[in-house]
DNA sequence: TGTACATCAGTGAACGCGCGTTCACTGATGTAC
DNA sequence: TGTACATCAGTGAACGCGCGTTCACTGATGTAC
């Protein structure tokens, strides 16, 4: 029984000058619908325009298309996972604490926010109007967070705590390992996975070549 | 300017004791249709039946719903998966050896059907009806596959190549490595990966602890 | 051996739904004179 | 200081599309007598 005849009951129009901010409404509504939905298929242009409690049509005004609202969705995910990283990264000194706090930060993201986190990395988007085969892929907007990978097991091995002689090649393996990780707890939740911390740990250790009498 | 008026020119209907054959056709066709498309959206009860060459209804005397047409493709896939894997292990004695070119079937699959392998281990069904919370989750089915994966590390441990403890664990840690590895190659393309084998080879090495001086 | 009939394996038209997109419009707000 | 007008920030109705699903039907095939 939901009134769908006023779009918009309480939502009064901007002024003039700020028509611009219905941009950033449209935005934090497709993340909330995507947060909330837990697929990127809930996100449609009317689906959208529900939850900011706009009409359809004005959405044209500030997108072209619902592939611009999810590239802005996306950007500003980025940039949270990117915060969440360095954020936790920089409660420690010690090059591997750097690393595996870095990398716990990035799993629990990945963890808290599946559907978000899913979309950064899925090839396939909305229209089926560029799944033809010379689309343009993606930007690679999180090659510079894959860089801070790298540079973190660079220092670590630096330190002597890792005996890494490729960081280039053994941050690929971590995060593709780290990557398989979020997306296999959060689609196979019954499976009985080891505990995350420990899990984590070893597959740290491992793949970015720290010594067994690691450092606390 | 494809001719949808006459559902099927040449298919015959199948005679009197044979109707369960068009069954057969509804999962080769839904499976085509997943292969070529390359997304699990694309499979819709008309899109099937269009694959197949009949009308949308005649489907309802062969499953109740798209999910029941899902799962028989998912179990074909799993058993190709299964057997592409043990094919791929038999050409080798060696536990090590063994365990490699399982792993390596295992990727290979996944990159050479990254639809279907995709939604072997996706959580989200077709219909939105079961998105609720207390959906039953896929049956384990793949949970034999993963035990494969379990008895080999274990058996390359036994004959003393791997220092593994916990053939369980260390299971679950390749898993994931390698689950992460076909998904993001299949979709960050563009990504500077490492070369397959080498990365391969790596990431096997250390998550199922073998040892440095491995035998071929 | 012939024929009426039941059953099987589907078909075709129609429905209501949500979708993206278009179009003409509206009413408040600021600006020119 | 008033007033006509332009512009801004949207709205509401309508379209065509593909979808899942229903319903009554059809024509070939086998079976009973």
């Amino acid at each position: 029984m939901k009134t769908s005849r006023q779009a918009s009951p309480g939502r009064p129009k901007n002024r003039r000058g700020e028509g611009s901010r219905l941009r950033g409404e449209i935005i934090r509504g497709a993340a909330a619908l995507l947060e909330r939905s837990g697929s990127r298929e809930a996100i449609t242009l009317r689906a959208v325009a529900r939850e900011v409690g706009i009409s359809a049509p004005s959405i044209y005004a500030h997108f072209e298309t619902l592939d611009e609202i999810i590239d802005a969705v996306l950007a500003e995910t980025f940039e949270r996972l990117r915060q969440a990283i360095t954020a936790a990264s920089d409660e420690h000194t010690d090059p591997y604490g750097r690393l595996l706090a870095g990398c716990r930060a990035y799993v629990q993201f990945g963890l808290d926010h599946p559907a978000p986190y899913r979309v950064l990395f899925a090839r396939q988007r909305a229209g089926s109007h560029d799944a033809a085969e010379g689309a343009p892929e993606r930007r690679p907007v999180g090659l510079d967070t894959f860089q801070v990978l790298v540079d973190s097991i660079a220092e670590t091995a630096g330190a002597g705590a890792s005996d890494s002689t490729d960081p280039q090649g053994d941050a690929a393996n971590l995060w593709t390992a780290l990557h398989g990780l979020v997306t296999l707890r959060s689609d196979l939740r019954r499976f009985p996975w080891p505990p995350l911390d420990a899990q984590l740990d070893t597959i740290v250790r491992h793949l970015a070549r720290v010594h067994e009498p690691r450092s606390l």
